[in-house]
DNA sequence: CCTCAATATGTAATTTTATTACACTTTAGG
DNA sequence: CCTAAAGTGTAATAAAATTACATATTGAGG
């Protein structure tokens, strides 16, 4: 490492105080004017690559710094201001310049954004699992994909629907949990956490049940399908099905389906499982927390009232169980 | 903000320098000792899970820090150890003190490592829904809540374990999932998985049903008991039934549990509930997450071989759906 | 070529921030 | 109730970052 280019003669030990005049602090604006303009940058975009871009319109100290950052990001993050200055063979102050033309406050700021940028490279990719993957990979791979499916599903949720959901929900006076393949468990999940709430509540994986139950169904029931695909024709067609009723579809699939438009309201979900070869596994845990929703939904406005019945239901577990230890 | 109290007579002006001896750095030893020790962390284990799961073990002081940190992780990374020292309410050394406990050199360090782990964007202090939460705060604590029961399962899995049950089910001759309550829907869940590995499977939700499976099972034989407590009494009995006979008992559970016990290999999970009121929401979607663990570590463990097969299965479901506009 | 203004960059002082040494406090075991 | 060990705070010191200001460099017109 021959960063460090001595060019100046030192001028120490002049023994003479620089500074007269009182101390007034930089107007903020006059910061922001030197700014470099990045077009489309959002907030959180990579601080990296904002700095390769802004590569050719920098000065000479400028880019020396940038270099020295680029080439070792992750050691820039835990040098010390004078560390890095050395190394890109700058003054201090010039760093300090650098970090403030990006937009920091300040050197310990700029390090901040900059580690920050080098971690959403590397954990925000969703790897899918390759073959060669062992007990130390795979693992993490899955739960990491899952991790940031829920991650992207809650920044993006539909309240609006789920607001309405919750108030179909609680109003019912009969609800069928409607699903198939995968969903089917996902409806079975819905049931054991719905029936809870002194509502009938059916599971129904039959297609040929769903049509029977469809044909039968009334004012003040609600159908609640659940599909990830909102294609599955069958599903689709029982939801026109009641259509034909009196009774209210609800659906918790995908934007724009044909389950979607058969419904009288859809909670849309668009978790995309392209990272998945052959399952869908992100998609069926955002279908369940978003019944976790539901279901809490609708005991906040029940209110402290159901409590006690949940504490209930609760205490009738207790005898089947072994005491736990302590 | 009344956290200052003066207990202590001031000593200022003594006039006397407290330093005498010279500087000495403390040994790297000295203070790895001190630090917490997270089992089964890997390097770029998240902090800020690394924090809670410390919870438990910090005293008091450090608590303090620790609870400041969690609440509001991103205000954390942009104060000085001074102002977090005061958010907290307590002296700045404290903090300096607990950011060496936690692998950090100092402060800054810790900083950003921080940042790093906040990336995710994940709120980490696993906040209840309270009664008069809205729209706009419950499903995303639920989400939250969920997110980091993974995060946290993630960075303490049973990988061992893990390894031993996707031996077991890829030599199984026949794969029974036993599950009762919550878990009848995970087991539901792992039926449908694993059917489509050329293996017979059974999913029985019937707890005399569950008694006569085992009575008889035989080599080759692999039942695998989804429980959350691992103290539900007809499902600890069953698995006993089943150590009677030649076949294999496997089981999802807590550690430590009667069920665990009974077990052949159990796969631990602890994941805290205490967040809860009700119902077990965040340990069912570990489980999930972790039969998706097993299922894809079989279909490793199969290799190539297998792919064409999974691809046949998916086809075959496409007829059944109405096509993909566009 | 030189001059002068504009820009760029460095030096040293100052301020801010973090760390250390050590004293006081609390706690747990005898 | 005493004592040792662990915990926590105060004040001093050290480190780091930022600032004001001086010097150096560049380049356009004379």
């Amino acid at each position: 490492m021959f960063y460090y280019k001595k060019n100046y003669k030192i001028v120490r030990g002049e023994g003479k105080s620089r500074r007269a005049a009182p101390v007034s602090r930089e107007q903020p604006g006059q910061t922001e004017q030197n700014r470099v303009r990045v077009e489309t940058m959002d907030q959180d975009s990579n601080l990296l690559s904002e700095l390769s871009a802004a590569l050719p319109e920098l000065n000479k100290s400028e880019t020396k710094v940038a270099r020295a950052i680029l080439e070792e990001p992750e050691t820039a993050t835990r040098s010390s201001i004078a560390v890095l200055a050395a190394a890109a063979g700058v003054s201090e102050p010039s760093v300090n310049r650098f970090c403030k033309k990006f937009g920091a406050t300040g050197f310990p700021d700029f390090k901040l954004k900059l580690a920050r940028s080098l971690v959403s490279g590397v954990r925000y990719i969703s790897r899918a699992v390759e073959m060669d993957d062992g007990i130390g990979t795979y693992p993490k791979k899955l739960f990491d994909n899952t991790i940031t499916a829920l991650i992207l599903a809650r920044d993006k949720l539909p309240l609006a629907a789920i607001e309405g959901a919750v108030e179909y929900l609680a109003q019912a006076r009969q609800i069928y949990f409607l699903g198939l393949g995968t969903s089917a468990a996902v409806a079975h999940d819905a049931e054991h956490k719905f029936f809870r709430f002194k509502v009938p509540v059916t599971t129904c994986t039959d297609p040929l049940m769903h049509r029977m139950l469809a044909a039968g169904g009334g004012a003040g029931d609600v159908f609640f399908f659940i599909s990830h695909t909102g294609r599955t024709e069958t599903l689709v067609e029982t939801a026109q099905l009641v259509r034909n009723t009196e009774a209210t579809v609800v659906s918790l699939t995908a934007e724009g389906s044909p389950l979607a438009d058969a419904s009288h309201l859809s909670i849309d979900l668009s978790v995309s499982e392209n990272t998945e070869e052959y399952l869908p596994m992100a998609s069926r845990i955002v279908q369940l927390v978003v019944l976790d929703v539901l279901a809490t939904g609708m005991t906040l406005q029940r209110g402290e009232s159901i409590l006690p019945h949940l504490a209930r239901i609760k205490d009738s577990l207790k005898s089947t169980r072994f005491p736990s230890k302590g």
